[in-house]
DNA sequence: GTGAAAGCGCTAACAA
DNA sequence: TTGTTAGCGCTTTCAC
């Protein structure tokens, strides 16, 4: 089933009918309605393979996480997704993985597709990397950070505010003895650097610092809180990684008998849907990842419906929100 | 950059250039080395879209699941992409969505690119799909269900065994009064059937079921035990239809003053990584997701290089994980 | 509003 | 081992 055939058998020209489906409203109401017949009649589907080719525009675009199975840009790719569906667009999902060994491979993959935009979601890229993605001329949405060197376009928050907020908030509850779990990524390790520099600024000790590996999870947690209660009871409040660290502190601090929060202060950063149903409800770090992700979506559908993108940056924020835990 | 251009570099024809990028024992060494050069310096990277339209074969594998939020797949989609990627296939997600409205307009732009393969993961498709689907002629692997009339491929499990089986453990536990929290999508539906049918005809009370909307979530388990609580004070052991909802039910119970296990048992579905991690450790229904996405891989690429797929259907089993909650 | 011709970048088939 | 020719299915351009 091609274009040919149907055209044929709405006894009308290929490109007449390849009109009639694109762009429906430069064909006289006859040969649509002929064409569209022919369509249901032999549920013929184009490809877009041969239509990419011709016309340089794949209405596919690709995103690039770390691992799906790290829940913190779930709801960025989702509503990524979304946003791009309505638009016309369809989303290919690469994993990196956190090591980075399979980066370049995988952008080789993707450039290979001539995607209409690449969304690059909490990677850091190799030199190489960024060369090809400059080389390829796709437009590229860097999301979940600020740096100061983008690629092109790039919405995103700062994570060395995210430490700064989060010290200086628990300093403000009270809080003297902090403490970090982290994932051995680089932008945790980022915001923890800035969390420990915004401690001591206000005068606190330096804060006791767990690296875990990356992706975190509930164990990690756990552990990290018996080595914490192990080697620095003094220990009065922590901020975690992720909310998955955070759940597995909850979980270590009541197997320990420290109460959350009166013995021990526990903020998480990503906000997941179940911070707020646990008990106790667990404050946290909430990073809008819809909005990254819709954002995304139109600085992409911007720039290849040709509208020029004004401002290439964007600073989406953060927000602590404040429940039982802390 | 072309393919005309590197094979110019190279001082070969395009042809000869194409077989040492995709089939290197074809070509003299001396023209291998030329090339790979002329590719290296020039950057270059195939235009897939072109190679597929040439030769249909897109290296392209499309796997839909309702939801990428829905933990349950991801361990399966995980190793899917890994396994197509050692290959040499990259993989493209779609989201249908639990409620299926957008399910025939994923399929459209799904086949319209014509992938070398299709997995279904934890969809119930309409008859319109199925349609499509075998009309395209691409190899389809359904997943996450043993079906009687499957459209090509299959690697499941049946979820009337697992709730068969979950009933009779609970019996031979000792638990008398049973429950079911589940979310409505049609699996776990018949999941809860099977659970509450075998209950009966081992002499139990017909078990309680509390419906969720899916996604589910941990507040669903939560509001569930208070429902359960309310009405149902008897109950002692409950089946959850994930383990996010298994959590909110652990958590509603502590706050209940209800022991578990003691004074109720929990069992999750889908063993998830924190499971194991939790306080009391939730017992849960172990599907090897990974064997899933593997074994999927496995059959369509046997397929695309022709190999004979001698049995189509593969009964990947389940495990009742055994922990402190049950 | 409709169509003819040409070509997107690559590979299958055949030939040398 | 290497090259020539033709064409995958569509859209662009230009003409009517």
């Amino acid at each position: 089933m091609t274009l040919h055939d149907v055209a044929k058998l709405a006894g009308v020209a290929p490109i007449t009918a390849s009109r009639a489906l694109n762009t429906p409203q430069q064909v006289s109401a006859e040969v649509l309605r002929k064409v569209s017949e022919a369509v249901t009649r032999t549920g013929y589907v184009p490809n877009r393979l041969a239509g990419g080719l011709a016309s340089t525009r794949s209405r596919l675009v690709a995103a690039v996480v770390p691992t799906i199975a790290g829940p913190v840009f779930l709801e960025t790719v989702q509503s990524l997704t979304e946003a791009l569906a309505e638009r016309g667009y369809q989303l290919m999902l690469g994993q990196a993985g956190y090591a980075g060994g399979r980066e370049d491979a995988l952008l080789e993959a993707i450039i290979g597709r001539r995607p209409d935009g690449i969304v690059l979601t909490g990677i850091l890229h190799s030199a190489e990397g960024r060369r090809r993605l400059l080389a390829s001329g796709i437009p590229v949405v860097e999301t979940w950070d600020l740096t100061p060197t983008p690629i092109d376009m790039l919405v995103g928050f700062s994570h060395v505010e995210v430490g700064r907020a989060v010290a200086r908030h628990l300093h403000a509850k009270g809080r003297r003895r902090l403490a970090v779990v982290a994932g051995d990524d680089e932008r945790a390790g980022r915001r923890t650097d800035a969390f420990c520099a915004a401690a001591t600024a206000l005068g606190l000790r330096r804060p006791r610092v767990v690296t875990v590996p990356a992706p975190t999870t509930l164990k990690s947690g756990r552990d990290a809180l018996a080595t914490l209660v192990r080697e620095a009871g003094e220990t009065d409040a922590v901020f975690c990684s992720s909310d998955l660290l955070a759940l597995g502190v909850l979980t270590e601090a009541r197997v320990q008998g420290w109460a959350v929060p009166q013995r021990l202060a526990v903020i998480g950063f990503g906000d997941l849907e179940f911070a707020a149903d646990l008990d106790p409800a667990l404050s946290s770090v909430r990073i809008q990842g819809g909005d990254i992700g819709r954002q995304a979506a139109r600085f992409i559908v911007d720039r290849v419906e040709g509208r020029e993108v004004a401002e290439k940056v964007v600073d989406i924020g953060f927000s602590i929100v404040e429940r039982q835990s802390a």
